[in-house]
DNA sequence: GTCTATAATTTGATAGAC
DNA sequence: GTCTATCAAATTATAGAC
C-alpha cells in the first residue's frame, strides 16, 4: 500500500480515538516505520494532514453510502442503509465518526479543517433529507434529516462513552421509527 | 472568587472549545494571573483537574434541569426545561456539553475520567426515562431517552460545526415533538 | 498559596545529505 | 522519498524558597 494511504489509516485511526491533538507526526513515523521528517514531506503542515483526513474519510463515506443504499428503494430501505453505515464505523472501526469528533473540537481547529466538516454535515443532512419521502414538505424534511444525523452522531458518542454497542441499536432503530411514523 | 473556581471556569471555557489536550496549565496560569507552577498546587495533575471538571459540570447541569423543571408537570414541560438548559448551555456559554466533547474523546482520556462521563449519561438519560408518561412500558421510555440525549448532544455539536443556532432548535424541537407524538 | 527555577518529555517543523 | 540532525516551542511536572 503506498505510504501517503497509510499514513491516513494510521492517522485516522489514532485521531478518531482521541482528536486532533491526539495525533503526533512522530506517532505516525512509528505507526508506518518512517522518520517522523519523512511525514512531513508527504504532509509538510499537521493541517495539511487534517484536511487530507476530513477529505478521504468524507470520500469513502458517502461511497459506502450510496453502496449500501443502492438497491434502497423505500425511504425506510435507504434510512436503514444509512443507519448500517453509521454502524459498521462504529463496530468495525471501534471508533466514532472522525467528523463528529472534529466537529466537537471544531472551535479549537484551524479553519480549512472546519470547513471540510461542515461540508460533511450539510451533505449528510442533505442526503437523508433526499431520501424521506415526498409527502413531507420540505422545510420539515430539513429538520428531520437534521434529527436523524444528530441522533445518529450522538449515538456513537454515548455508544462509546458507555462502552455499549447496543445503546446505539436501540437508539438508531428508535429514531427511524420515529422519523417515519408510517412504516 | 476563590482561585480554585476561577481556575476550573477558564478550564472549562477552554476544554469545551477544544477538548481535553487544548487546555495546559500555562494557559490557565495566564487566565488567572498567577503561576503554572501554583496551578499544580490546586491540581497536581491535569487528571486531577479533567475529574473536578466533569464533577463540577455535572453537578451545575443537573442543578439547573432541577430548577428548570422545578415547576414542569407534564412530559412535555419536563422536556421542553431539557432543551432549555441544553440550549442555554450551547447559546450563552457559546461552547458543547463538556460531557460531549470529553465523550467523542474517551478512548483517548485517562480512566477516572471516562468514568465520571459514563456516570453524566447513565444519569441524564434516566432523568428523561422518569420524565416520559408512564403509559409507555419502561424498557420503551429507556430507548426514547436515549434518543433524545443522543438527538440533543449531536444537535449541540452539529450547530456548533455548522456556526447555526437555529439548526439546534429546530432538531430539537422536532425531537421532543416525536417523543412525545399525543402532545 | 504563590513564587522562581528547572527538569524531562513531547511536539511541530526545517536544513541538508544520500 | 527517506534519512540524520537539530531547533524552537510547548507541556506536564517537581523542588525548594518565601
Amino acid at each position: 500500500m503506498a505510504i501517503t494511504t497509510r499514513l491516513l489509516e494510521a492517522a485516522e485511526k489514532r485521531m478518531r480515538r482521541g482528536g486532533y491533538n491526539a495525533v503526533s507526526f512522530r506517532d505516525l513515523a512509528s505507526d508506518t516505520g518512517i522518520k517522523s521528517s519523512s511525514v512531513h514531506y508527504h504532509f509538510p503542515k499537521k493541517e495539511d494532514l487534517g484536511v487530507a483526513l476530513v477529505e478521504r474519510y468524507s470520500e469513502r463515506f458517502f461511497d459506502a453510502l450510496e453502496e449500501a443504499a443502492s438497491s434502497a428503494r423505500t425511504p425506510k430501505d435507504r434510512l436503514d442503509a444509512l443507519v448500517r453505515v453509521y454502524r459498521s464505523a462504529l463496530v468495525e472501526d471501534e471508533a466514532i465518526c472522525l467528523c463528529g469528533l472534529l466537529g466537537a473540537e471544531v472551535a479549537g481547529l484551524p479553519y480549512p479543517l472546519s470547513q471540510g466538516i461542515q461540508t460533511f454535515f450539510t451533505a449528510n443532512i442533505e442526503w437523508v433529507e433526499d431520501a424521506l419521502p415526498d409527502t413531507i414538505k420540505k422545510a420539515e424534511r430539513n429538520k428531520i434529516a437534521g434529527m436523524v444525523i444528530a441522533g445518529l452522531q450522538g449515538a456513537m458518542m454515548i455508544a462509546t462513552s458507555l462502552a455499549d454497542t447496543d445503546i446505539f441499536d436501540d437508539i438508531s432503530a428508535t429514531m427511524v421509527k420515529q422519523a417515519l411514523p408510517g412504516d
